[in-house]
DNA sequence: GTAGGTGCAAACAATTTGCACTCTT
DNA sequence: AAGAGTGCAAATTGTTTGCACCTAC
């Protein structure tokens, strides 16, 4: 995301109010490279705006995302929709575990389609997800505290 | 997805029972290459067999997609969690406007990650998604057609 | 001052679960 | 016969909406 400050302005000049709520919602997304669920902003926004109400938070979200400031991410978690406050194209390095997801911001050559293969589709963006287990997952410990998760043993063979 | 028998026989073998209603959701998924949700397979077998429950189907595909038989779809769509029945490696053609997917089977060189890049993560695949507009969306008045879907103008410029 | 925003509670939608009955094995 | 599976209804969870009050502009 682009600083505070460009975002409150983009935000006006589209007609939209600067609101205590908005802006301590957009300060912490700002330096956020999480990938949060509307529930995780909340968690978060509330311990500096305790009266915060879950509403304006997915009302935000919502809006941010109608805008184009926020980018909804695919997610095979059941968490929730997620969202990524990177909206430049870029790919996705996702835990199967702990479903914690690195940003990868290069380029692969080569990742287009045949007019052939893309089916009288007008082709207009396209992201790649590596899925695998981050280092904190594999530690046999470290997979047992993931609340609710265990990790196939069938998954664990080396890239297919 | 592989033929009936062979999925009949994996499934005796893993120990499940070969019901009436696992028989149609399973003959019905065979050749079904459309990404369905759960909603979807129900309203297909429904027809074949009125009186199946949608406990009945939403149990089943969890018990496949946990046996590894079908997997989840990564998906934008906000209409549920959708079934891909192709398991083996492949990748996503994405309709944005009326999230029709399509496979598309074939390997993308260089689509791999430097052991920088993986920040650690043990890899065990990778899927690329290319987002687009399908043949039939193309048309305006398709478009319109989309129920609750409007195509952002902004993205609608070549890919970036 | 006024339209837009907030926050409560209620509505919704997708999915899961508890449980008595049924049917595959 | 025994235990897995089915299907109803109810519970859960994530998200949206209706509406009265409030506040940024």
């Amino acid at each position: 995301m682009k600083s505070i400050d460009t975002l409150l302005s983009r935000l006006r000049q589209r007609g939209l109010r600067i609101t205590p709520q908005r802006r301590v919602i957009l300060e912490f997304l700002v330096n956020e490279e999480s990938h949060p669920t509307a529930e995780q902003v909340y968690q978060r926004v509330s311990s500096l705006m305790p009266d915060i109400s879950r509403t304006t938070v997915y009302n935000t979200l919502r809006e941010l995302s109608d805008l184009g400031e926020l980018a909804p991410v695919q997610d095979l978690s059941q968490d929730g929709r997620r969202y990524d406050t990177s909206t430049e194209p870029h790919h996705h390095l996702y835990c199967v575990a702990c479903h914690t997801i690195i940003d990868i911001h290069r380029d692969f050559e080569g990742m287009s389609l045949s007019p052939e293969e893309a089916s009288g589709y007008q082709i207009l963006s396209h992201q790649a997800t590596f899925y695998g287990i981050c280092p904190d997952c594999q530690s046999p410990a470290s997979v047992a505290t993931q609340a609710g998760w265990t990790v196939d043993p069938d998954a664990l063979n080396s890239e297919t």
